[in-house]
DNA sequence: AAGTGGTCTAGACCACGAT
DNA sequence: TCGTGGTCTAGACCACTTC
């Protein structure tokens, strides 16, 4: 239980190491606390500085989680949300209310999108490419965030060609009943075909800001194509909070 | 360029946040050198211990790596190898070699599958729920790390129910044209269906030494499930370097 | 040999939470 | 009021890279 000076591994890290032995065999549970820092300097025999630089460790895993005047805690599993290609059905959109919000309030959890702009820009180099205009061009974009229970989920930007949507409910702050799709289908353009693509990377400031990460959450970037027949006609980007998403796709195997 | 008292970030905050507008501003390129800390240290006034703070966020954000004895550079962007469903193609499996492997030497870089482990395990309890077996039956494992040119890309696990492979190159060390895939279909499994789950969180200490990863990289968790028409016949999970990986999914609009 | 980042010491002050 | 984590100071030593 004290520091092997002889070990390779350094100060910090050896304390990290048995912190961590503690938490995934389960004799710190999640939502305990750590032993306070002057506790661990006591045991350890080292400097705060190295307890903290050891904490720190564990924050950048996702292990932990400060809170200041209160502790060191080991985070609890947040609520994960199961994201799967049912979600488009036209079946769930002639329902009404969108898929996840079902999702969510079934989970006993409150569901709300907040819209945060609405309106034309510039588009993107990637959105002019899809739509096959030039970067920089108007394009309508929603921008919102979604809540489950009381916590924001991802951010979230659709891209729309202005004459597409064009007098339609996408333009307003509530799009109605079955979402953007359904308002997209009833003006003529029917939904085939969807193509998502994920990547991960760590957040910016300002996304751990605007989702409220913890330290040690990684977020994932999804972005995705829905098709009409006459081809591309909602181009989305979110950025969701990588603790708190699933997703699963399964598919026919491939000639 | 120089610290603000009646600002509400902390010094530090303000340091890294300075640096990465340099950054995302193109000022430093992708390779180029941050200055040097004892150089911060003068141009901010701090002590070294803020400075190495400040750029212990931009590391956190997998923004900039140290290399010790050197310096802080900014990082370049990895070769990304692109997922998608096509992969598991069968005119691609009759062709010979894998997927991946193509891709790869078709980008002029190299290829290999290195086995770490083979033989029989007790089945995780994942594995077993899915081939209706109890947790702890054995089950056989294919467990390898497989690297893009000079880097360790994902560590992945196959499992299999023994009886399957008993006599089949998927218990030996090369599987042989085509892979474990099509071993399968030649013992008469026809391969129907896929799915594939993604999560991703931060890395553990073991697996950032396996996979040789920076610091703020968060890898990605695939679990993939592969049906044959009696049911599923191989279960794979893999921990996957989530800077080098972009993920793929096209389907039609469900009903 | 000089410069670099990585780690550590031994303190300090502050805002905040719990009591 | 006291304990807590978060931030900062002003150094030190080491391993390593570069020259």
């Amino acid at each position: 239980m004290s520091i092997d000076p002889t070990d390779p591994r350094s100060s910090s890290r050896q304390i990290a190491d048995a912190l961590r032995e503690e938490i995934v065999s389960g004799r710190i549970v999640p939502g305990e606390r750590l032993p306070s820092e002057s506790r661990l300097v006591e045991t350890y025999g080292t400097a705060s500085q190295t307890v903290k630089q050891a904490i720190g460790l564990l924050k950048a895993e996702g292990l932990v989680e400060g809170r200041k005047g209160s502790g060191v805690y080991v985070r609890q599993a947040p609520v994960i949300t199961r994201v799967d290609m049912s979600r488009f059905s036209r079946s769930k959109r002639a329902a009404g209310r969108a898929a996840q919000q079902a999702e969510a309030e079934a989970a006993g959890l409150s569901w709300k999108q907040e819209v945060l702009h609405l309106g034309e820009v510039p588009a993107p180099a990637w959105v002019a490419e899809l739509y096959a205009i030039a970067e920089g061009d108007p394009v309508f974009v929603r921008r919102r965030r979604e809540w489950v229970g009381d916590q924001p989920n991802q951010l979230a930007d659709s891209y729309y060609r202005p004459e597409v949507v064009e007098g339609t409910a996408i333009q307003e702050l509530k799009t109605g009943p079955g979402g953007s799709l359904a308002r997209l289908e009833e003006a003529g353009h029917r939904i085939v075909r969807f193509r998502e693509q994920l990547r991960t990377r760590m957040p910016s400031p300002e996304e751990v800001r605007s989702l409220r990460l913890a330290e040690g959450v990684p977020v994932v970037r999804m972005r995705r194509v829905t098709f009409a027949e006459s081809g591309p006609v909602e181009v989305f980007e979110s950025i969701m909070a990588g603790d708190r998403f699933e997703f699963t796709y399964e598919f026919d195997a491939p000639e």
